[in-house]
DNA sequence: ATGAAAGCGCTAACAA
DNA sequence: TTGTTAGCGCTTTCAT
């Protein structure tokens, strides 16, 4: 069935040795141009292509790069993947991608069976159980081996390695600032992503907004939960009670249900109720009216990371040499807030 | 650097054969409990893990499958990934997704690259610029060369190996279908996917929708385009001119798109319009209001294209035996369109 | 019960 | 210029 020929077989069909195949393949100036020839072009007619297996386990490198993903139906993290993508392809990495699907065995085990020898080095953002667990030793284990680790987004403390991560605290902080400076006084809290850093950093950036320009945070107008559950009914009885006139949103599945609900009462955005959001994905971006939101510069992200894991990996960076990268964030105005005319 | 411990090494320090120690660490009946004991407990002292290129050069099986993805933004390819993800686990094997951008020469590349020994089969879904070239040699090498290849979704006549399709025309046709029987009159087509298969049975199924119920189609309800540039003033023209009031979209991005350019205009949907998408994603199902669509089971797309491919590289089924699977669609009805009281 | 040796496909130091 | 040999980490057959 397979097919694949080997150096031995060209070499024995052209009665040579296996080295003078090896070398003529590789170009070597030790071969003569004539013999160098032959052997190319047996090699190109009989579609002689080398054994990525037996390079790597003889250059102990692999030059493929493994990406831990919590969760690919995530916009964010897709998008972080073609960051990485990019630069990996560029510089002739492979990658290849394991989603976790937010569990801490998956996690260990993917990474377990990773790092025997198939990859170089780690992207990977942790899963949310691993994080409620705070049990990192799969990390400080592969850590240890010598394996680079590049962690992005989620991004513990505990774990001495490299990270990119954006100023959640500071973005929510952007985006609230942005409802007030638009005039609105009852500004609610929304997220349906409780457990993940965008919940909590979120809700830490609205807060500290809020005590920055001397208002109260009122607990009726703040909903956190981590799931989408019931979170309709929760926003219209939010809605029947107080006189809300901003919604901040964390993550884009409270931003596209807020909406909804408001669309329904048919309350008008931006209006009645302007809409920020802290995540920018295709639900913003299509949501009618589009919802004005926080650019996270995903994109950035991944090529940060994999820019920075490539050159731990080649050597080019101490493996010591730890940094903490912080991919700024932007607030992309759209029709879900009212225009400001003074910019600040 | 590398700290990873071999079998060599362990021979070394207890004084055995690598052999020996071999043999112990797969708990051969060779081996006395002693001796096995002995070597056991220091390898797990020492964190020993097989190294996974050496075993697969022994083996010449990797236990690794190959994913091609044109692109992972897109949430249908995205859950597909998750169904090849779950069986791929389940069975002990690794996946390495590689994203083509819809790239002829990212696509060829990468196939070439991974069909070296690195994956034991492929998934692959053809990028469009490929489709559009209509050269596939690649694919056709990789299979001579014996590497079997499951093909999803977009799935070339010329090339002979398994394939997972969703029968477009038909949902298409249901979908249409569906507007009719909610006595929708004119029905608008509208398209920002052109160049790819949706688009094209899209309209086929469409075109075979109204011809079935006597329905002379209109030009100039027809939108067709391979991007969402200008989408919108089209939209608009169209529903200044004609008395549109039902609307089926091919993609999901002018399935929102619409509804943005209808609430906009303060269309009640689905009073005034109905709308139906053959893609349900999340677009569909977080915009206001949620849209009918057809669902394609992406996921389980993925699982029958990975346990097709799985079972061929364990050889339990033959090489040759090439089948085409048709996983079948279900529209979903939200609040995009009347509620139909009479059941078809 | 243990070990020596060959081999998976390839490279590279060394020899001829 | 070409070939021999050892070795990457591991398994497996065949001695011992």
């Amino acid at each position: 069935m397979n097919k694949r020929i080997t150096i031995k077989q060209i070499a024995l069909a052209l009665q040579v040795s296996i080295s003078t195949v090896s070398k003529a393949l590789n170009d070597s100036y030790e071969i003569s141009d004539e013999t160098k020839k032959r052997i190319q072009e047996y090699a190109k007619l009989h579609k002689y292509k080398p054994n990525t297996l037996a390079l790597s386990l003889q250059n102990k490198k692999t030059k493929t790069i493994g990406i831990i993903i919590p969760n690919i139906l995530n916009y964010y993290f897709a998008r972080v993947l073609r960051g990485i993508e990019k630069v990996a392809t560029e510089k002739g990495y492979n990658i290849i991608t394991c989603i976790t699907n937010e569990s801490y065995k998956k996690e260990v085990d993917t990474m377990e069976m990773l790092s025997n020898g198939t990859i170089d080095g780690f992207i990977a953002c942790i899963s949310e159980e691993t994080l409620k667990l705070g049990n990192f030793d799969h990390f400080h284990d592969i850590l240890e081996e010598g394996t680079p680790i590049v962690l992005y987004d989620r991004v513990p403390q505990e774990i001495n390695c490299d990270k990119v991560v954006t100023d959640l605290v500071k973005s929510a902080y952007k985006a609230t600032r942005f409802l007030m400076k638009s005039s609105c006084e009852n500004i609610a809290f929304i997220s349906a992503s409780e457990a993940l850093n965008i919940g909590k950093f979120g809700l830490e950036g609205y807060l500290k907004a809020l005590e920055k320009y001397n208002v109260n945070p009122v607990k009726n107008l703040i909903i956190r939960q981590d799931s989408e559950k019931g979170l309709k009914e929760k926003i219209n009885k939010m809605f029947d009670k107080y006189p809300v006139d901003g919604i901040f949103t964390v993550d884009e599945v409270s931003g596209a249900i807020t909406t909804q609900v408001l669309n329904k009462r048919f309350v008008r955005i931006p209006e009645d109720i302007s809409i920020v959001g802290l995540t920018n994905g295709i639900l913003s971006r299509y949501s009618s009216p589009p919802l004005t939101s926080v650019n996270r510069f995903a994109h950035t992200t991944g090529e940060i990371a994999a820019t920075r894991l490539i050159d731990k990996i080649e050597g080019k960076i101490e493996f010591d040499d730890v940094k903490i990268e912080v991919v700024k964030s932007k607030l992309v105005e759209r029709e879900s807030t009212k225009k400001l005319f003074i910019k600040f």
